[in-house]
Formats: C-alpha cells, structure tokens, sequence
DNA sequence: GGCGAAATTTGCTCTGGAGCAAACTTCTGT
DNA sequence: ACAGAAGTTTGCTCCAGAGCAAATTTCGCC
C-alpha cells in the first residue's frame, strides 16, 4: 500500500492543532508556523513501534492520522493494551512527567502519520506558547482518568460488559458512520481487543459471535460494526 | 482517642516538604512561610472522606500524616481502591489536570492531618514557586504509571499474585520494622486489601491463613506483619 | 487463481475463585 | 465486665471463563 496522500492527511492536520491548541489568532498562527518548521513527520505502517518502554525519551510526538495503542508488555510477554490514542493527540511526553525514559510502548493500531520533536524543545514549547502546557496536561489527566476506569471495570465487571464496553469507548473515540451502523475506524482482531479487556481471543469471538447472531453487530476479519450501540449500553450495564 | 500529639506531627512535616521541594535555600524558607501562612490545617479521622468524587474542587491538600486510598466508587456502590497515598504528597490537585470536580474520593486509611489550600492559590503557586509544578506533575506521572501497573498486574495475575503484590507493595510504601517482620504501618482490613486487588474478603482471608500457616506473614484483626518479604516474591512472580 | 499465513470459530474439559452461610474472635463503648 | 458491633475464618457449592485442540474462513501475495 502506497504512503497516504497529500490531500487526505493535510486537512487532518489543521483539525488536529485546533483540537490542541484552540482559536487561532495571528500571534498563534505565527507560533504554529514555528514549531511546525522544528518537526520532522514520518509515516509508520500497522503494528510497529514508535516507541518503546523503557527507552530514552528522545522525541515527543503529536499523532496526525490513524491510532496508537499504548500498551505494557509483562515479563512472560504478554501485553496489555492501557488506553488508545486517537489523532491529535500528542504522545510520548515522558518530560511532562519529569521522566526521561518512556513508560510504555507505543504500537500503531493502523497505518499512522505523526509529527515529532526532540524532547528538548518540550520546556521550550511549554514556556513559549500559553496553553500548550495546560493542554498537556489535560490530556494527561483524561488518560489517568481511562486507566482508572479500566481498573474499575476489571475489579467489577464480567468480561461480557468490558467487551461491550471496551467496543463502545471505540467507536465513541474513533468510530466512522457507515451505512448499517458505526464501524470502528482501525484493523482490530480479536486479539486486540482481548489484550483491551483482559481476557482472551476465544472469548471475545464467542461473545461477538453471539452479538452477531441477534444482530447486535457484524463483523468480518480486522473489522467490527457496531449495528445497535443501545443494546450494547443495556449489555454494559448489567 | 485523642489528637495526635504535636510532637509527632511537626517533625514529619518537615521531612514531607523537603521530599517534595528539595534542597532549601534561604529565599525558599522564605516561601515556604509565606505558603504555609495560607494554609488551614485539619485532623481527620480514619475511614472518612477527605473530599469526594464529583465535587467542586474547592481546596488541594498536602497530607502530612498518616495515609489515604484514593477510591472509586461504582453505580452499584462497590468501592475500588486506585492507590494508596502516603504522607507528603499533594492531593486533590484537580486544577493540575485542568479539571474542576474531584475525580476521585479520598479516604483516610488512618487518622490523618493535612493542609489544604483554596484552589485558586494553584496557579499562583505554580508560577510563584519554581519546582512546584514540576514536582507536582513528577507526581501525576508516577501515580499514572501506579496506576497502569495495576491493570497489568489485574491483566495477567492470579488472584494469590495480586495480594502478595499489594501487600509487597504497602511494605514499601509504608512498611515499619518491627521485631519479627515488617508491620503495615496502619490498619487494614481483610476488606480493604480485597478492594485493592478485585477480589473478595474471603479469598484475602483464606490466603493469608495460608501464609500464616508457612510463616510468611503474621496478622490480626486490621494488622499485618509480613515476616519474609523474600518468599513474597517469590510468590508474586507465579 | 491458488498457496500459505493469519485470523476466526467452535467444541470440550477443567478449575480458580466467587457466592453463600455460619461460626468464631476481637474490639469498643457503657 | 458485658453486650453488641466489627472483623475474620472456614466449609461447601457452583459456574464463568481460561486452556487446549482442531477445523474453517479470509486475505495477501506470487
């Protein structure tokens, strides 16, 4: 497959800033100019590494297009999917939190575009332009908030509400209408989404396979179509 | 009982400073006054809620002794217990994150003293005191990373691992020597260690008899002795 | 257009630990 | 010193979901 093209990613881009750093004034405009002219971009194909656990925390990054999954991997291999990232966002800030390795592995979940940064230009950025650090730390806070509502889910529900769950944070967070319902917008097997909740591939195919048979969802290899998002509610809750 | 005893209080208060702005100079002895001058000072009692998820964060806070579980608490009323803060921490910092509700309730495991500040002081003291916010985020990451280790743990462990892990984990964290062991230095019920690890009262009483059989640990009613750490970890790593 | 790899489905077995119930122990307040 | 409350232990049953195995489908590639 081909690099993504031109016309699909630049527009991305633009969205992406003004989710970060909202309404733009000239003096903003300026500023953006100046720390796009300090980044390199790079395009990375499905399922490799941006970055990994426990390495130097040289670059910070900002996601242009498609997702990340941050995830830990434990000592007899297994990972652990923490939380999903989806465009705009920026990733890899180890500096924010005063480390100068980085805490998880980065994967993409898709073919992804990211801008990047050598890491010390972040103290740079915080104190030049208002509101990048309280956007940070925004987001740094959001995520602590997801991984304490997986911990939450994990001590107290079945795994039938946390697949359910878990597929209705996805297409909240990156879900595309088509059609017969919303489709989950990256390849997603069902390993993926046993490493999200905890459990394992056979039983997420168990559980989809059933969805699928009351119409709940449809499903075919690497894709999910959610057809009826309430039932999932219903299902999620008891 | 009654208050705790001056002398037991000051001394500590002291040490959670230095912990949490390093080495002072003559001017931040000065701002150490100026910022203590704005601080109330309060007793809580153990089992009580220090502030509660949800509400407006009005005040911050700086325990300066004894520890509190930061918790969650479900639509069905289960509590689920994220971490354990122990004393010279700062709490409560919702305007760290750019929120302005409490995204959690803070209990007091034990009795407790804290100092708090209004919230509108946040700012200010991030931009007056250099380290402050630095420190403050140092904080939040660790606590993220606290955090994402436990989905891990609850991700791939047996229930058995989990508890050697949170008990390994309240020794560091607060462990006191004593003669035949290392003492979990306040109480904790049966109750509250199946809160931190997401599983019942009855599974943490049978494994800790279980231990206690082989000498491992040592425990009455809301006390825990662990008298070999080693085989703890043992135990935690399958 | 067919081959091999990757992903998915499904059946069967087995067990860790939850759930329920009840007795017992240790504290606290009066 | 006693009564009641709070915390702990232990026995028994049962099942959700992990583990294992194997067949089947889907896709990318030559």
């Amino acid at each position: 497959m081909a690099g993504l093209p031109e016309r699909k990613t630049l527009p991305r881009l633009d969205e992406s800033l003004l989710t970060h750093l909202p309404p733009f004034s000239r003096l903003e405009k300026r500023q953006i100019r100046i720390i796009l002219d300090q980044a390199s971009s790079r395009r990375y194909d499905e399922g490799v590494a941006i970055f990994q656990e426990g390495h130097p925390a040289e670059r910070f990054y900002m996601l242009l297009d498609g997702y990340v999954r941050v995830v830990r991997i434990t000592p007899t291999g297994e990972q652990v999917t923490a939380l999903h990232i989806p465009a705009g966002q920026l990733l890899g800030i180890a500096k924010a939190i005063g480390r100068d390795t980085y805490p998880a592995t980065a994967m993409t979940a898709s073919e992804a575009l990211a801008l990047s940064w050598p890491m010390h230009l972040w103290e740079k950025f915080v104190s030049d332009y208002d509101g990048f650090g309280t956007e940070s730390y925004k987001t740094l806070g959001h995520r602590l908030g997801e991984v304490q509502n997986r911990v939450v889910e994990m001590a107290t529900q079945q795994v039938e509400q946390r697949v359910a769950n878990a597929l209705l944070r996805l297409i909240n967070q990156t879900g595309r209408k088509v059609d017969n319902g919303i489709e989950i917008d990256f390849p997603i097997t069902r390993q993926d989404l046993s490493e999200l909740t905890a459990t394992t591939l056979h039983t997420v195919s168990r559980l989809l396979s059933g969805w699928e048979k009351q119409g709940l969802v449809e499903s075919r290899r690497k894709r999910i179509v959610v057809r009826d998002p309430h039932a999932l509610v219903v299902l999620s809750q008891k």
